[in-house]
DNA sequence: ACCCAGGGTCATA
DNA sequence: TATGACCATGGG
């Protein structure tokens, strides 16, 4: 038997403290990043941003209005570049027609989600982060890591989708913002550090009750 | 030269 | 429903 979602917590937080996310000047931001981070390493989206914020293109008016060829050039580390700037544009749009992010902050999650799904090049994984980390709203988010290493530990999910996933971490958890932005910000800490594809088990928080740390093998 | 990174959409069967 | 192709850069 693995141990169980809170005490995983616990040692995660205990080995890595708070974290303090996400690592972002403003809401807007927040939505920005979650896009451009779309299967791609937070490194080259952090060089993205910062060419975004150089052209003083970080409201969703301007950068509505700003050429997506323009943005093409700005966000090009991010990788999928004209995909991503069609997608920001879409949130731009989104947003300006729910009249801006304060009136967003203000709906309830239950009506905000299945509006952000319906944004081009908005998934659930990209939803969920912007629920949490910008908007403050309950909402567990489930991605890569997260699975991979709840999976090491012997968490076998069925249906392994992403739906299966969240109500089994909200239904073992308090419904707390505060809670699922640590839980989630602690996950990808431990994963950048510990659980990549190619194992580095050497002082996990996790080891004991890690089977491939054992084994030293890849899941 | 390869594999990977904080996904999502679309076409096809 | 379920798989596969596709998107594209930069780091290890």
């Amino acid at each position: 038997m693995p141990a169980h979602i809170r005490q995983i917590y616990t040692r995660l937080f205990d080995a890595y403290g708070p974290r303090h996310w996400w690592p972002a000047d403003s809401s807007f931001e927040v939505m920005v990043g979650a896009i451009l981070t779309q299967n791609t390493s937070w490194r080259q989206v952090e060089a993205a941003i910062a060419q975004l914020k150089q052209h003083h293109c970080m409201d969703a008016a301007t950068m509505l209005a700003t050429p997506a060829e323009m943005l093409q050039t700005w966000i090009r580390s991010a990788g999928f570049f004209r995909q991503k700037a069609k997608r920001l544009h879409a949130l731009c749009r989104f947003i300006l027609q729910q009249g801006g992010i304060q009136t967003l902050r203000r709906q309830t999650l239950a009506v905000l989600r299945p509006q952000l799904l319906a944004v081009h090049g908005i998934g659930p994984e990209t939803a969920d982060s912007i629920l949490l980390y910008a908007l403050d709203k309950p909402i567990f988010v489930i991605d890569a890591y997260t699975r991979r290493i709840f999976r090491r530990l012997g968490h076998a999910i069925h249906p392994d989708r992403y739906h299966a996933w969240q109500q089994w971490f909200q239904a073992a958890l308090p419904n707390d913002v505060a809670l699922f932005n640590e839980y989630h910000a602690l996950i990808v800490e431990h994963a950048k550090r510990h659980c990549r594809m190619t194992a580095q088990c050497n002082g996990c928080p996790l080891a004991d009750d890690c089977p491939s740390a054992a084994l030293s093998s890849v899941i």
